[in-house]
DNA sequence: GCCGGTGGTTGAATCGTTACATAACCTCCA
DNA sequence: TGGAGGTTATGTAACGATTCAACCACCGGC
């Protein structure tokens, strides 16, 4: 049987006090005088008392509470990105609704109109496609936006993102090192900037090289999740030996661990027949059937940063700059993409001196081509920040 | 500029009705003439107006949300749990808040406060060990709780639960009928009730194939991820040859690919050298270095079951009565597990025989012992449920 | 011409908390 | 003795939405 909720005002009569000292308590102890404190403090503990979140938001016109809008809870990218999130929220006493679009714009709205009735301090997102509009109208009714894994295209609010342009060029460059003519890009839809960032970074490196883009075969796909991946992975399986690309840039791990599992599934050897490089690097990544190489990103201090982001923004001085930042990726090479014999004669190698020796070799920035212009920088720091009016 | 946050009242001003009228409008919307009820809803089209759900929420008493506190959110059995939980919730028109207690009491305990603070109307959680005076008080206080792969000791709460002593008996029957006699088991901390059923049911299995309970070699571990699967296989693989188990049964999935990881990296052949089980049968089970055996938990039921659970409890008639469902879990066998040669002696030439012609043969319940006396069910469905007084 | 409905609308009270202006009381010093 | 100044405690007005009794206007029936 639910005893009736006790508030505040049973609280103030049980101690005998009035309800504006038992607020003190709650809120400001140290004006509160020594004895009454503590008979305030049993009366609550004697009765039981919570506080109401409702009432006390009702007041202050704010929620103590943020909104993280993910494309996919399942993806273990987005699952990191949210911890990191909660860390930093959690530290300023706030509580995270997370909530999952699965790439529905129907879901994603829907999501957007009950955290903005809850009046959350602000929200965090990766949005879907074509949603800017959507956030520009929250944002100007007073809720301030951080954009996760996505870049502002107007500069009208903040963002965390990492340079998935580098990332698809270092995926690339790496295979062509490896000898590889003969690349796919699996990814898709195309109207994620992730993935068309990606591409754009994987043609880059393609160019550099001297070869055409369209010597990129591009296999896009519907979504970003393993049965995508299969598809995609039956379809590069049925190619004629011939014309199949040797080697596939897959725009995230779960895509990639969805081809490998197909190439597996028609005796296609992996890296030998068909090398692979996914996106994220995952936990799983390195666990899987052939250990994954993968361009890592650093998820955790992406939703931090972004939950610091916000929280200056929603909390901070009104002199609020909106800020662009931008992280560095980092190819982590391991066996599915490493070729047959590394040192053997057969074409000489173009230009990939380190190779590997140990099961996981991170390229070093300096490598990178695109590297060159940002200095001596931990990839886990953000390279480039840019600032916009608020 | 967030310009000022428009109310209920200001509407009622601007279409020239009382706040009563647009309430109306905005609930039952049947009771108000049309001319009124148009009017108004340009009107709070006009000014952009959101209601505000802190208001609503002190009025009603309760919150429009539920509560779930998970083990680890980068568990992915938990978040397709999740996505259950909210699929159900979202059709009521509750969100859902996601806690993250990452096995720690402390942050359980910070959650509940918070949530309860809330006014959520109930709680879905897999408790960390000993929580539950916690949440018998939070019950008593008035709000509902439901456990979720947890079963109540007291029959004083709802519960949502797969049957582990069964899986870890499906588990290791298996394993002998592969001919394994020297098994080990690899889970913790065994206080945690999934940990120490899974336990159980190797046990159960292990003595009605004739053998000593002692014959199975307890690894435990402090966590149920991937590093401690990597200690526990290090550990595994350090043994001499003679004593080493042939075969691990693992308490999850995420402690199996840990100890994957380790056997490849120390030369062990999976399932030639040591045979691996895992349990939960998450998505990356099938695509891991040699594919994953697993008991399959009904996952994504799990959660929506719990949360029918909760919503019957919170909005239902009083006359609410706890139930304890448990569904039952099944085997998914994969290579990890397939004997070497099932009819041939020794040691076959390195090339793998085709063992797994189709990626993954699931076990027909009809095979397990323990399934007789649960006719004709599937397993996705609850095959005990006991009812208790509420 | 009065009464009883009925369909629409109103306005005030309410939920639990916080902030703020005010009061009550002490102490100390001129 | 009469403030001044300081510390504590009090009471009340918000915050925004919902609910509900009361009210109004109008119609039909007798």
């Amino acid at each position: 049987m639910a005893n009736a909720p006790v508030s505040i005002r049973d609280v103030a009569a049980y101690a005998g006090v009035s309800v504006g000292t038992v607020s003190n308590v709650l809120n400001r102890p140290d004006v509160v005088a020594e004895p009454t404190r503590s008979r305030v403090q049993a009366a609550i503990k004697q009765l039981g008392f919570i506080r109401n979140e409702s009432a006390r938001q009702l007041r202050a016109g704010r929620s103590r509470t943020i909104g993280l809008v993910v494309l996919d809870v399942a993806n273990p990218f987005f699952t990191d990105v949210a911890r990191g999130v909660e860390d930093e929220a959690s530290e300023s006493g706030l509580a995270v609704i997370l909530c999952n679009s699965d790439d529905q714009q129907a879901k994603e709205t829907h999501y957007l109109e009950l955290l903005e009735e809850h009046r959350v301090q602000g929200i965090l997102i990766t949005p879907v496609p074509g949603a800017h509009d959507r956030l520009a109208r929250l944002q100007r009714r007073g809720t301030p936006v951080v954009l996760v894994d996505s870049r502002s295209p107007t500069h009208g609010q903040c963002s965390v993102a990492v340079d998935d342009v580098l990332g698809g060029d270092l995926a690339v460059t790496h295979l062509l090192g490896q000898q590889h003519e003969r690349i796919a890009f699996v990814g898709g839809p195309m109207s994620f900037r992730q993935v068309a960032d990606r591409h754009e970074g994987a043609v880059r490196a393609l160019r550099r090289a001297g070869l055409r883009a369209d010597q990129l075969q591009v296999i896009e796909t519907t979504a970003l999740n393993v049965p995508a991946g299969k598809l995609a992975g039956a379809a590069i399986a049925e190619m004629p030996a011939a014309l199949r690309p040797t080697a596939v840039f897959c725009a995230n791990d779960l895509l990639a661990l969805g081809v490998l599992q197909e190439m597996t599934a028609h005796r296609i050897r992996v890296p030998d027949g068909v090398a692979i490089v996914g996106y994220d690097d995952i936990d799983f990544a390195a666990a899987a059937a052939v250990p994954l190489s993968s361009v890592r990103q650093p998820r955790h201090q992406l939703g931090r940063t972004a939950a610091q982001l916000l929280l200056e923004e929603a909390l901070g001085e009104a002199s609020h700059q909106h800020r662009q930042v931008v992280f560095e990726p980092e190819l982590v090479i391991r066996q599915s993409s490493l070729a047959r014999r590394q040192d053997r004669p057969r074409k000489a190698p173009r230009a990939k001196p380190p190779a590997a020796t140990t099961p996981a070799v991170t390229a070093p920035a300096t490598t990178t081509p695109a590297a060159a212009s940002t200095p001596a920088s931990t990839a886990a720091q953000p390279t480039a920040v840019s600032k916009a009016a608020g």
